[in-house]
DNA sequence: CGCCTGACCGAAT
DNA sequence: TATTCGGCCAGGC
């Protein structure tokens, strides 16, 4: 039988490959992952995606909010912000130190 | 269908 | 710097 594809929208999956892309020591803003699945003012959907939709495996720590806040995660704040640590990041008053150098804009 | 809510964005105040 | 506000998109009721 043809694979149980997923209920997820097209949308839904590119956004899930989407981050899945994002590599270690790097981020990438709600905005740019709704730029890349397709959508570039989506980006409110993106957050409601990984909050709902959230996939264990996906670096989902590694998308912050524009200029490089850190946003949300699941009331975890403080986890994302050591997993961004742990990978190199610097953190600094909620907000990622030079982000524009970190930042993965796709490609 | 309309209304509300969110891990948002960005400009204005 | 903090707060407010309008716009944006998908999903649940």
């Amino acid at each position: 039988m043809t694979a149980p594809r997923s209920a997820l929208s097209p949308f839904v999956r590119r956004v899930l490959i989407a981050v899945s892309r994002v590599p270690p020591g790097r981020a990438a803003t709600y905005g740019d992952i709704a730029r890349i699945a397709g959508r570039p003012r989506a980006a409110r959907a993106v957050g409601r995606i990984m909050s709902t939709a959230a996939k264990p495996g996906l670096p989902y720590h590694r998308i912050v909010a524009a200029g490089g806040r850190i946003g949300g995660y699941g009331g975890r704040i403080q986890m994302k912000i050591a997993l961004l640590v742990a990978e190199g990041l610097t953190v600094r008053r909620g907000r990622i130190v030079k982000f524009e150098d970190v930042r993965w804009k796709g490609k």
